[in-house]
DNA sequence: GTGTCGGCCGTCTGCCGACAA
DNA sequence: TTGTCGGCAGACGGCCGACAC
């Protein structure tokens, strides 16, 4: 990912520029999606990237199409480069990844190789994420901020005003502009937005079920020292406004986005291409691109995929080949939750096998069968890939970042997943 | 195409049941286009589906693109099925055939054969198409509804009313039913459509420039009956109001659709898949069918396509191997005009050749060069091809539809351009 | 014949605290 | 702490003929 210092992911194509905040893209796409880094090693399925097709255009593979007996069910790639995208329409975000196949010679050498290792989720530190109500969404009022929130992400109030009340400013992922009336009032007191805001509804054609998310991409310097300060002295609370003030105008300006509830099928069925060719259009644009080792594109969807089918090769490297499974074995797995935050849920291997043994034989993809320990488990899918599961009754080969019941926040080196509450952690 | 006695286009897809009317998509679709009769012989271009696709992706094929050696420029095909549709969301119509490529014995022979005549366009005998204005479009309104337009379309008010007035119900493409009240007030007085309009121009969300066009698909009995006999009889006229009420309520609905203006590139980059792999994934659909004379699907965008890129083998015999074409010879070639009415252009063929020599050797896809009368050339292509144009030099070999200086309108049996002017008909 | 406007009324938007979950 | 409501004032939607091109 080419980032500019200003932390804007500066991209021209044809003409067209884009300007998309690589901490307002993570945040949109969800605490689990991890974008491997540029020059990286990755390994592609053709597969996950097929079920990512028939997602999008709500219609499965189908038997008509051709078999690429050339093409293996997974091809280890550099990642030349990964640029972040969202919808002009619908704010959906994807990441465009260019990938190089590995010569033969290569993807045989690559395990002697020293692996890379992952870049960790950039969840933002500063952020809330917010479900929308009926009241947030009716034209009846404006939007009702939770008390934290705004004390965490907005710039602070002089609350010597009455009422107290000032103006965000906050671009999208876009980079528009979107102002608002951040007010704090009624009784009992609570901070709202007004004017502006049923604008912004309107215009994002928000629904109530849908998520806001606000962040303030500066590494909140002011939330610390109130934290450590409090607000005893307002000789320094002024000298704290003014400084925040300062801070956010000068580059690190709110942020704002906004992520849509999963409605029951919201498909376009993209009159340009059949999903027939779409499908043969990924098989042979991988083959050709495997066959002449020459570069290919790939649209990664997060919040439309199934399941990542660009993985770090260190990741993959690790799960097939250091990590023993079998039958019967129990693991866990992480799972975004309804209020975007992460916790796992565990089952039981019952099968490992081919997904599809005709088109894909000897495929990792969804090898592994298991079963849910939770009732409500036809959510969740039946078939794993190795790399999605972190196995238990084997010693770890590697130690987990994840140890059980940690009651306190995570150590700053660790990787963060902000959203995470004490009570997701404890195993249920 | 399947069309029930109604004149709907049943279609049972996955269990998604769409009800398109056919003479309403044909209005939409604009007086130049016509689909050939599913059973037919017609002939695929996979260059022209190209060209379909790079302008709805926004994205010129890429040299990295492989070349299919073994894919012909032209296939011929039998035309197994046809259905049209329309966009969700921007109801922007489109078809979608499945096509057989015949097998190579069956491509040879085909010219031995009595080919088949295309149908003409099916453009309705009673609608009308308003470009919306500045106020048509404004919430401080209603609709203004051209005079002649509202006598020939509308059921005729009831005029010893003060104001006469009704409502109207009309079906758009999706079948959803809309409401508007229609009055004739004023002064002058002209005809108005008031209460449910503003619904309408928002939900479409239709701006100035964008046309909508009305259809009464019943052949308009009442009509020609009030051009016979006029309004002298008040006893008459009250019966024949009757009359046309009781047709409007059984069947023939009125119906209504829209024309998007031309804006300037509405383009989505269909997060879905690369326009690389889209551009791989039709040459590779059309490869693998003929190669297993299987059957594929396409669609086929009549407003984002440049040129018609699946024509009857009739039209493409004719043109290809019936009539002889040589450098600075005049012609003539049919378009749309921005009242979606048709005119012609003239120009002079200036050179002969393939299009692409490298990948599509020895194509009759736009292998005509040409030059065209009129100053404002630029917006017409400068290659077409030989089954678009009409020869002038040389004696035709079939005649023409089209005299010149035709004062009078067509006769009943001949194809229907009904928004052609006396105007438009002489050569300028 | 029809596009746009000023005038006028009615509905809905949108800001407020009350109140309850 | 925050979701929803009634109350209220002002903005905008939307129907009308006047008028001009």
């Amino acid at each position: 990912m080419r980032l500019s210092s200003s932390g804007f992911n500066q991209q021209t194509q044809e003409g067209e520029k884009k300007c998309l905040n690589s901490e307002l893209w993570h945040a949109c796409a969800g605490p689990l999606v991890s974008l491997p880094p540029v020059g990286s090693r990755v390994v592609y399925f053709p597969q996950g990237h097929s079920e990512q097709v028939a997602a999008s255009t709500n219609k499965e593979v189908d038997a008509h199409i051709p078999n690429y007996p050339s093409l293996p069910p997974q091809l280890i790639c550099q990642l030349h480069n990964v640029t972040m995208h969202a919808d002009v329409e619908t704010d959906e975000v994807y990441a465009q990844m260019t990938l190089q196949p590995l010569s033969p010679q290569e993807q045989k050498d690559v395990y002697l190789l020293p692996a890379e290792l992952g870049t960790p989720s950039k969840q933002p530190t500063n952020y809330f994420c917010k479900t929308l109500t009926a009241s947030d969404t009716s034209t009846h009022g404006g939007f009702s901020v939770p008390r934290r929130a705004a004390e965490k992400v907005f710039p602070p109030l002089d609350y010597s005003q009455t009422p107290p009340a000032q103006e965000l400013i906050a671009r999208d992922l876009h980079d528009n502009e979107w102002k608002f009336r951040h007010i704090f009032r009624g009784q009992p007191k609570r901070h709202l937005l007004t004017t502006g805001w049923s604008v912004f509804v309107s215009a994002k054609r928000l629904v109530a079920g849908d998520s806001v998310l606000f962040i303030w991409p500066c590494y909140s310097v002011c939330y610390m020292l109130k934290k450590l300060y409090g607000n005893f002295s307002s000789f320094f609370f002024l000298g704290f406004f003014n400084m925040a003030s300062l801070i956010r105008n000068e580059k690190n300006q709110l942020l704002l986005g906004i992520r849509r509830a999963n409605r029951p099928q919201t498909v376009m069925p993209s009159s340009v291409l059949s999903s027939d060719s779409m499908h043969i259009g990924l098989l042979a644009a991988a083959a050709h691109a495997a066959a002449t080792n020459s570069r290919f594109t790939i649209f990664y969807n997060p919040r439309a995929s199934p399941s990542e089918f660009v993985i770090p090769l260190a990741k993959y490297v690790k799960a097939v080949y250091h990590t023993r499974v079998s039958v019967g074995m129990r693991f866990r797995m992480l799972f975004e939750t309804e209020e975007s935050s992460v916790r796992r849920y565990m089952g039981t291997i019952t099968g490992i096998s081919d997904l599809d043994p005709v088109r894909w034989p000897n495929s990792h993809w969804r090898s592994v069968k298991v079963g849910w320990d939770e009732s409500t488990a036809g959510e969740r899918q039946p078939r794993v890939s190795l790399w999605e599961i972190e196995p238990l009754t084997t010693f770890p080969m590697y130690p987990s970042p994840f140890p059980l019941r940690l009651k306190r926040p995570w150590p700053s080196g660790l990787p963060s997943f902000h959203g995470l509450k004490d009570g997701d952690m404890s195993i249920n």
